[in-house]
DNA sequence: GGCGTAATGTCCGGAAACGGCTAGCAAGCG
DNA sequence: CGCTTGCTAGCCGTTTCCGGACATTACGCC
């Protein structure tokens, strides 16, 4: 069973999604792959996975916490897995290359395949994909728009 | 969820696999598509689905019963279970031909995706499909081995 | 009568395309 | 010269697509 609500962030609503064991998905609204809910979702805002989901978002955006403890339950294949626990693993403020992505996941030379994995992450900003950039640098691409990628590392002090 | 139980058969042991509501499949040993049991699966002997089946089963095999009133919950495409459903209204003794049964499931003209669907039946004899036949009056086939139609064709009385 | 053929829904294997990539050159420019 | 820019060719997991095979049969043509 998955379970739903939404959340005011400071770029707009989105969209939560829950299992009993963690957060399957955030979404922003009209992000590429924005799934459609299905019929058998239940909106409960008080589930207890979306109501820790939701504080530590607050948190986040207000500035007053840098990493999070929400459990995670993402779907994907084993190697996009890999590749989120390892986005998931990168701290506050620090930011990465694919390559470095790909190797610290297990995979070294997988670099383009670990951009494909991080292109198709669910849960945006808890696995904080913000933080992977082109080895020259460059932002690349952000599922909710580039705009949103440079805020978010602005918000945790990259300057870039 | 899914339940199953082992059967003691005229024919050999079978294997039957039921939900909630009702059965999802009834296999011979190392018939075509026997499905490799799930760790998730629960062993029930005492399930309410499974012990009707069972008992339908056993008196189909004495010859004291014509009809099977078992509900069914067969995974399959909405064809696939209009296919099926079709058989199941075919009655003791009778036989169809391919066609006829792609004819009365709606479906006029799709005689051998019919057969592809009678092939991919999960529930055999409690579904007939036994007692679908070629048009030149051959057995064509059976996932149990033709052998094992002929002799359920036999228990019904269709010499042919 | 015998024989090829087209029509039907699904599954499965293999092939190809498609990405939030990157290292390696080759030019262009001051 | 150094630095920057742009193109190219490999890299890799996933997704999509296509072609055949099936528990068939009706039809047309010889």
């Amino acid at each position: 069973m998955r379970y739903y609500d939404s959340f005011e962030s400071p770029h707009g609503r989105m969209l939560l999604v829950a299992t009993e064991k963690g957060v399957a998905g955030i979404y922003f609204n009209r992000q590429k792959y924005f799934p459609e809910p299905k019929k058998e979702w239940k909106r409960d805002g008080r589930h207890a996975v979306l109501q820790q989901a939701k504080r530590e978002l607050r948190e986040y955006f207000a500035g007053k916490r840098k990493r999070f403890d929400v459990a995670l339950a993402p779907d994907g294949t084993p190697f996009q897995r890999e590749v989120w626990k390892t986005i998931a693993k990168v701290g506050f403020g620090e930011t990465i290359t694919y390559g470095e992505l790909a190797k610290r996941a297990g995979h070294p030379g997988s670099a383009r395949a670990a951009g494909a994995a991080t292109g198709r992450n669910p849960i945006g900003i808890i696995v904080p994909c913000h933080r992977i950039m082109g080895a020259n640098g460059s932002l690349t691409g952000y599922a909710g728009g580039l705009k949103k990628k440079r805020a978010l590392l602005a918000l945790e002090g990259v300057t870039s």
